[in-house]
DNA sequence: ATGATTCTTGACTGACCGGTCAACTATAGC
DNA sequence: GCTATAGTTGACCGGTCAGTCAAGAATCAT
């Protein structure tokens, strides 16, 4: 019944773009509307408040990004073959973001992580979801790993934790140096500190 | 010749504490201007404009850390004391802004940086800078402490990079999760996996 | 004491903020 | 084709934004 429109979706995405470009305060809810050609109105027909689509932006985001985490999840690649894999996909998107227009974004929740875990509570705490999320990935790999005998014996929850810390750290940075090579340079460095590879035998 | 007054420090210094606990856009020149008990005419009598302020903010900052970081430079610390060191500095900022309003608001210059490097080209190279200071701060100690034998031999320049990436990573994940602990966990789980002890010979 | 200089004040500007609203239009089910 | 519903529109609200300015007050060198 009624009529039907994608403005939900395209506002989501506006959203999200516009986020990782300024920030969610220096982005105005007439910016996003008028970027995802929309009026005022319709914007708080779909959304209560800009923290509603901000909260809503989030879980669009956490569900694409499981879906890239299971894709490089296959079964056939090694533990750390997976870790690389999803290193390199934050880095070809780091690398996308300065071909668009020569700045390195970061990760849009660590962003927001910064900008707004003071502000709201709600937020925080479904920023820390997110990233328990994450963490928890990780360390389903680092378990394979171990099992599969390619890292050594370990708590994989601990190395999930600082391998989720080097990441985010490691965003910083590249941002700052608006360069997607730093970011891949720590990585790569980092995963070989934490999860070196076993002296054979 | 003329009056003397301390605004323009006490400017520098209520707005270093308004951007930590809501961030650059977020706090208003009138919300400083009102903090520091001065008017906006007064601001604009001691800044061009809220950025050159934030500068201004970030010069001071440095300066202060870099003061902390000589302390932990003493002489008789093994290298190891000294990472540890700069580490508990942080925490305790950390812990002490829980102690002021419950909430862990992070570092003033990765909060910028994840807000505003996007945005002004100045501030970012800025805050660039900043990095590279403390980069290279840590890569001084590391090569001490390879020097001492303390440390396996490696890249100091490289491991500072890990290091720092730690650093901020972790105060990411501990803002995001308000507790100052998952920054002194990380930390100390990091350096254990970046600088592991030397195996006794 | 006086005049140059530094600082302070408060009123002001035009643009923009997040959010509201009533009227309108297109669509889907009947 | 009617009607309930979903979506759209543009005008509107009070408040706040960064920044300006002219005039006055405090302080210094002389």
């Amino acid at each position: 019944m009624g009529r039907c429109s994608d403005g939900r979706q395209k506002l989501i995405a506006t959203a999200t773009r516009l986020f990782l470009e300024r920030g969610f305060t220096a982005v105005s809810v007439a910016d996003i509307c008028a970027a995802a050609d929309l009026k005022k109105g319709s914007f708080y027909h779909f959304f209560t408040s800009k923290l509603d689509l901000t909260m809503q932006a989030i879980d669009a985001y956490e569900s694409e990004i499981t879906a890239l985490f299971r894709e490089s999840l296959r079964p056939g690649a090694s533990a750390r073959e997976q870790l690389k894999a999803i290193a390199e996909t934050f880095r070809v998107r780091l690398v996308e973001q300065c071909a668009g227009d020569g700045n390195a974004r970061g990760c849009p929740i660590g962003n927001l992580a910064l900008e707004m875990a003071g502000r709201d509570a709600q937020l925080r705490l479904r920023l820390e979801q997110v990233f328990d999320g994450w963490r928890a990935g990780l360390a389903r790999i680092v378990r394979l790993g171990i099992e599969r005998g390619e890292f050594g014996p370990q708590d994989p929850d601990r190395a999930a934790d600082v391998l989720l810390a080097m990441i985010q750290g490691a965003m910083v940075l590249a941002k700052t140096a608006n360069d997607p090579d730093v970011f891949a340079r720590l990585l790569e460095q980092g995963r070989a500190l934490v999860l070196p590879e076993r002296a054979p035998a």
